[in-house]
DNA sequence: ACACTGACCACTG
DNA sequence: CCAGTGGCCAGTG
């Protein structure tokens, strides 16, 4: 595999703490000018060859749901959350604010 | 090489 | 709060 890109993403991904989520956009800039939110979105597309990778706690920057659609059924992004103690309503998350993790403050 | 798409984000009005 | 616009970069037909 010649795309370290993904990799990238996924080391991110699984250095987010049980129980906090992040965002496309958090990841995007913690990689740096190298990487944009569309491509994170576009990477975690293959982390379903990646099952280690928890792109449940990953949403957009409203906390919203967005890649639900992506797991195998339409609850299946929620119920990993909740299973976490992360509270989610109408395919958002609760408390995002408090619980949003960013690579970039917390790692560096 | 061209056009279109995509689990996005920020800015503007 | 909502709609529109531009940018981002790689994959696909």
């Amino acid at each position: 595999m010649k795309n370290n890109f993904f990799e990238d993403v996924y080391e991110v991904v699984c250095l987010i703490p049980k129980g906090r989520v992040t965002s496309y956009g958090a990841i995007a800039k913690y990689l740096g000018s190298k990487m944009s939110a569309r491509m994170v979105g576009w990477a975690m597309n293959a982390a379903h060859t990646r099952p280690e990778v928890p792109a449940h706690r990953v949403v957009n920057r409203s906390g919203l749901l967005t890649g639900k659609h992506h797991f195998g059924t339409p609850t299946a992004m929620q119920e990993a959350l909740q299973a976490e103690g992360v509270q989610v309503v109408d395919d958002r998350v609760v408390n995002f604010k408090e619980l949003f993790w960013d690579p970039q403050q917390e790692l560096g």
